[in-house]
DNA sequence: ATATCTGTAACAAGTATAGTTACAGAGCCG
DNA sequence: CGGCTCTGTAACTATACTTGTTACAGATAT
C-alpha cells in the first residue's frame, strides 16, 4: 500500500459530495463508498478544504459539501489540492559536481520535469467534475 | 528515500554512455558522477539493456556503451525502460459496489490514467539524448 | 591462470502511504 | 445546560517501495 491514490480518493469523494448537493455528507459515509477508514476520508477532506473545494461543518449533523458547483471544479485543481509527488523524482543525492554530466543533469531534468508537471495540469483542467459524473452515469464524455 | 529516481539516474546514465561513444564504459565510472553504488547502477543498465537501449559486455575492459546514436533514442521510451509507476495510482481498495460512485468511478479513473501516461509520454517523446546532451553542453533546446 | 568487469541475490536502512485508535472541540437539540 | 454527533488531528502500526551495501558466480581479455 505505498502507491499514492489520494488523487483517486479525492476524485472519488468530491464525485460524492457533488452527487448530494447542498446536503452535507459525513465522512463516515464516504468512507464507506471508499472502502477505508473514515479518518482517511477526513485527511483528504483537510487537502481538499484549504485548497477551499469543499466546506466542512463539525458538530451534530455537520458533515461537507461541495464549495463550488461541479462544472467549475477542474481535475487539475483536485490534483494540485492532494500532495501527490512529481511524475518523476530528480536524483536523491547530488550527482558529481566534478563531471560535466553529473554539473549540469539536474537543471536539465528540472526544466523537464517542469514542462511535464505542466502538461500533466494542462491535460486534467481538460476536465471537470460534472464530466466524471457525467461518465458516472453512463452519458459519454 | 522512497521517491522514484530512476528515470533522473536512467538519463544521467545514458547521457555519460552518449559522450563515450563506442568507448564500454565501467559501472563504477558512472556511480562516481550519479553519487551512488556501482550495483544500482547495474541494476538500472540491465532495464536498460533489456530494452535494447544499451550493450554490456562483461569480463575484463567490458563494460556497457549505447546501442543506437543519441538522437535515436527518446526520453519516452527511457521513461518506459525504466519501472517508474503511473502518475497516479488507483485505489489500493475496490471501492464499494453498492454505491452508484464506487461502482464505476475506477473505470472512469483508470481511462483517464491511460490518457495522462500517454499525454506524458507524448511529451517525453518531444526530447531525445541528443537533445539532453546539448542542453547540458550549454546548447538551448 | 589471473585480473577485471558484469549480473544478480540477499539483506539492511530509510521513508511514504494507509489503517487504526483515541480524544479534544464544535455545534445542534431537547 | 447536558448529551449527542460530528470534524480535526495526533500518535502509533503495518506494509511496501526505493536505495545502499556486501558477496559471489560467471564471462572475458591478457
Amino acid at each position: 500500500m505505498a502507491a499514492n491514490s489520494q488523487f483517486a480518493m479525492a476524485v472519488h469523494i468530491l464525485t460524492m459530495l457533488a452527487r448530494s448537493g447542498d446536503t452535507n455528507v459525513k465522512s463516515e459515509c464516504i468512507a464507506a463508498s471508499v472502502n477505508t477508514n473514515a479518518v482517511v476520508i477526513r485527511r483528504l477532506l483537510g487537502q481538499l478544504s484549504a485548497a477551499k473545494l469543499v466546506i466542512s461543518q463539525t458538530g451534530a449533523f455537520g458533515g461537507t459539501r461541495l464549495a463550488r458547483c461541479p462544472s467549475e471544479i477542474s481535475l487539475c485543481e483536485i490534483y494540485k489540492a492532494v500532495s501527490c509527488g512529481e511524475v518523476f523524482a530528480l536524483h536523491a543525492k547530488s550527482p558529481s559536481q566534478d563531471c560535466p554530466v553529473g554539473k549540469n543533469i539536474e537543471a536539465v531534468l528540472c526544466n523537464l520535469q517542469k514542462e511535464i508537471d505542466k502538461s500533466v495540469g494542462e491535460k486534467l483542467g481538460q476536465y471537470n467534475l460534472q464530466n466524471v459524473i457525467e461518465q458516472i452515469e453512463g452519458v459519454p464524455i
